[in-house]
RNA sequence: GCCCCCAUAGUUCAAGGGAUAGAAUAGCAGUUUCCUAAACUGUAGAUACAGGUUCGAGUCCUGUUGGGGGUACCA
C-alpha cells in the first residue's frame, strides 16, 4: 500500500480519537509539501476545524503529535497556519528507492483482468489533402494518449478512420479530370497526397470564380454557391459514386491510392501506427441502414423533399440532417454506421475519438442519436477534444495556402536538429547513419514535446520561426539529460563499476538527492493521472520536473568522482533511474531519445 | 440571433478550492583547468474588468469586455 493510504487511514483513525467524530475521506487531502518548507508530505487541516473546535494550529498540531507517535516511518512534523508537514525517515526513502530500482518497468501497468477494453480513433484524415500541422497534433494526442492508456494496465486498439468518400473527394477528382492531363505521382514527381490537394485547391479556385460570375449576372450569393455548375457537377459524380458507377469509381481509386501511399510516408516519420485502418466508404452504407431503420420505427423524421432528420430539440439541440434529399449520406450517417460497426466487433468498455473541439457539437449530436435509436453502449463514446492549433497570423486556411504541410515542417525541425548539432560540434564521432538517426530523434523529439507539452484542450500557437527552440523546456532538453546520465554509465563500465539494483547506505541523504527519489516515486501518479485527463502534458511536465531537477543535482554533486564508495553507487542508481524514467515517460510521448547527443 | 470554449510575466506554457501564482524564452549579471555549457546560478517581470460564494478563489457563480469555435443537406 502507498504511504499516503496508509497515512490517510491514521488521519482518519487520529481526528477520531481525537475529537470524537471521523471525518469524510474526501476531505483528507494531501499534497507535496512546497519547496520552501521542510517535509515530504502536507496535511491541509483547515476541512477538521469544524469537527476539533480549535484553530488550526492547534488542530495541526495535535494531528502531527498523533501520526508522529503511530506511524514509524514519520519522522517529525511543523506546522504552518493550517499546514502539517509531515518528514518521513532516510530509511524509509533508501527502502522505497529500493522497490523502485527493482521494477524494471517502474510505472508502467502490464495489462491485466481488471484492464479494459478500449478503442481510441485519431488522424482520421481526408482524402483529398495532404496532412498539416493541426494534423500533427492529432495524430501525436491520439498515439500519446493510446500509449498511456496501456500503460495503465488498458487494452487499447489505435484505430484510424480515412474519410475516404463525399462530396469533398469527388471535387478533387472533378478537378483532376477536368485540369489533370493525366498527372499521376510518378510522371510529376510530386508526393501522392500533394498531387491530389493541388486539385482540391483547384477546384476552390475555379468554383470561386463560377460563384463571381453568377453574382454578376444577378444572383444572390447564396443562389450562385448552390447552383454553380461545378458544384451540380461534384453532386452528380457523389451520386454516380454511390450508384457504384464503374468509371468514377476507377478514378476514385486510383486517386485514394495515391494519397495512402503519401500518408504512408507522414505516418511513418512522425512513428504513429494504427491497430486497424477503417474506410468510411465501407461503413456508410450500414449508417444508411441504420437511420431508415430508425424512420421505420418512427424515431426520425422525414421531410417533404426526402431529407431525413433528427429532430433534437426537446434535447436542446437542432434538428440534424442524416440524409440528404438525394438519399446520400452525410457524415454523421457514416459516424453512426462505423460506430455500430466497432461495438459489435469487440467489446468495448469505451471508445475515445479523438477530433478536434470543432466538433464538439457533432459527438454530442451522434450519442444522442445513437441513445434514441436504442444502443446502450453510447453512453461509452467519449470524445478527446483538443483545441486548434494557431498561426501567429491566426487559423491556418488550407485553400488560402496559410497551412504549416506537416512533412515540410518535420523535414525543417530535422534540419535544424542537425545544424545545431554540427555548430555545438557534437555527434563528430558517430557513424554517418547513427548520425542522421539522432539528428531525427532530436528533430522530432522538439517538435512531439513542443506539441504535447500543452493541454490538448487548449488552444495553442505554432509561430514556426520561434517554436523551434532546442533549449529550456523542450524534448531536446530531456534528450540531452537522458544522453548525459547514458555517458556517465558508459563511463563507470569502462572502469569496471556495475550499477546496483539495490543500495544501503548509513550517511543521511542530502536533500537534492531525497527530491530526486521522491519525483521518481511520483511516476506512476503521473501516468494515472494523465490516463484519466486523456493528458500527455501531465507526462511532459513530469519527465521536465524530474530532468531539471536531476540537471540541478548533477551540477552540484560528483557522482563517479564521489569517494565514499556506497554514496557513489548510490548516486549512479539513482542517476540510472532517472534516465529509465525519463526514457519510459518519453516513450509514452511518442518520444524516442538518444544515448549520445 | 442562439449555443459552447478560452482569457495568467514582453512571448510560449504550468498551477487536482489551499501556503509567498511556477517554468521556459527574450532582457540583464554570472559559472567550463571538474562525470557532455543543448547545462547550471542570480536578477527583474503576470491572474482582462466588476461583483459574489468560501476560513481560503487564477481555479466555483453572475455580469462586462476581448478572442476562438459551432449552428439544419461540408467533413
Amino acid at each position: 500500500m502507498h504511504i499516503l493510504e496508509v497515512i490517510k487511514k491514521e488521519v482518519v483513525e487520529g481526528i477520531d480519537r481525537l475529537y470524537g467524530t471521523k471525518p469524510d475521506e474526501k476531505q483528507i487531502q494531501f499534497q507535496k509539501t512546497r519547496k520552501e518548507f521542510e517535509g515530504d508530505f502536507t496535511l491541509v487541516v483547515f476541512p477538521f476545524l469544524r469537527i476539533s473546535k480549535k484553530g488550526p494550529e492547534q488542530t495541526a498540531a495535535d494531528i502531527g503529535e498523533f501520526l508522529t507517535s503511530s506511524i514509524s516511518v514519520i519522522e517529525n512534523f511543523n506546522v504552518v497556519k493550517g499546514f502539517l508537514n509531515l518528514k518521513l525517515t532516510n530509511s524509509f526513502w533508501l527502502n522505497h528507492l529500493n522497490t523502485i530500482l527493482i521494477d524494471a518497468s517502474f510505472g508502467i501497468k502490464k495489462p491485466d483482468s481488471s484492464g479494459k477494453t478500449l478503442m481510441v480513433e485519431y488522424s482520421s484524415p481526408n482524402t483529398n489533402k495532404p496532412l498539416h500541422l493541426g494534423h500533427i497534433r492529432n495524430n501525436l494526442l491520439g498515439y500519446s494518449v493510446a500509449e498511456i492508456l496501456k500503460a495503465n494496465g488498458h487494452k487499447v486498439l489505435k484505430v484510424n478512420l480515412v474519410n475516404d468518400r463525399g462530396i469533398h473527394i469527388c471535387k478533387s477528382m472533378l478537378a483532376w479530370q477536368k485540369w489533370g492531363n493525366g498527372a499521376t505521382p510518378e510522371k510529376t514527381n510530386i508526393k501522392g497526397d500533394k498531387l491530389v490537394g493541388n486539385y482540391y485547391v483547384k477546384f476552390d479556385q475555379e468554383y470561386k470564380k463560377e460563384i463571381a460570375k453568377l453574382i454578376s449576372d444577378g444572383f444572390t450569393e447564396d443562389e450562385a454557391k448552390n447552383k454553380a455548375p461545378l458544384l451540380e457537377e461534384a453532386r452528380e459524380m457523389l451520386r454516380k459514386w454511390e450508384a457504384g458507377d464503374k468509371e468514377v469509381t476507377e478514378l476514385w481509386k486510383t486517386m485514394n491510392n495515391w494519397v495512402y501511399a503519401g500518408f504512408d510516408v507522414s505516418y511513418k516519420k512522425l512513428g504513429v501506427d494504427f491497430d486497424k485502418v477503417y474506410y468510411e466508404s465501407e461503413t456508410y452504407k450500414l449508417g444508411k441502414e441504420i437511420v431508415l431503420e430508425g424512420l421505420n420505427k418512427g424515431i426520425l423524421i422525414k421531410k417533404e423533399d426526402g431529407s431525413i432528420w433528427a429532430d433534437l430539440t426537446a434535447d436542446g439541440l437542432d434538428q440534424k440532417i442524416l440524409l440528404r434529399s438525394d438519399g446520400t449520406s452525410v457524415y454523421m450517417t457514416q459516424d453512426i454506421g462505423t460506430a455500430h460497426q466497432r461495438f459489435s466487433e469487440f467489446a468495448l468498455d469505451n471508445h475515445l475519438y479523438v477530433v478536434g473541439n470543432e466538433q464538439n457539437y457533432h459527438f454530442q449530436v451522434l450519442k444522442l442519436v445513437l441513445k434514441k435509436l436504442g444502443y446502450d453502449w453510447s453512453d461509452n463514446i467519449s470524445h478527446l477534444s483538443y483545441g486548434m492549433v494557431e498561426l501567429p497570423e491566426g487559423k491556418m486556411k488550407s485553400r488560402e495556402g496559410t497551412v504549416v504541410d506537416a512533412d515540410d515542417l518535420i523535414d525543417e525541425m530535422v534540419n535544424t536538429a542537425k545544424e545545431t548539432s554540427l555548430e555545438l560540434g557534437k555527434l563528430n564521432n558517430l557513424g554517418e547513419q547513427e548520425a542522421a538517426e539522432t539528428f531525427n530523434m532530436i528533430g522530432l523529439g522538439a517538435l512531439k514535446y513542443f506539441i504535447l507539452k500543452v493541454d490538448p484542450k487548449k488552444t495553442m500557437l505554432f509561430n514556426p520561426q520561434e517554436s523551434i527552440d532546442f533549449n529550456g523546456n523542450t524534448g531536446p532538453f530531456l534528450q540531452y539529460t537522458h544522453a548525459r546520465i547514458c555517458s556517465i554509465i558508459r563511463k563507470a563500465k569502462d572502469i569496471g563499476i556495475v550499477v546496483p539494483e539495490s543500495v544501503s547506505m548509513d550517511s543521511a541523504i542530502k536533500p537534492k538527492e531525497q527530491e530526486l527519489i521522491k519525483l521518481l516515486a511520483d511516476f506512476g501518479n503521473a501516468i494515472e493521472e494523465a490516463g484519466k485527463l486523456y493528458s500527455p502534458a501531465v507526462i511532459a511536465n513530469f519527465i521536465y520536473e524530474l530532468a531539471k531537477e536531476f540537471n540541478t543535482f548533477y551540477h552540484d554533486f560528483s557522482i563517479l568522482k564521489e569517494e565514499n564508495v556506497e554514496l557513489k553507487m548510490f548516486r549512479l542508481a539513482v542517476s540510472q533511474k532517472v534516465a529509465n524514467v525519463i526514457k519510459a515517460g518519453a516513450l509514452l510521448l511518442g518520444m524516442n531519445v538518444p544515448d549520445r547527443m
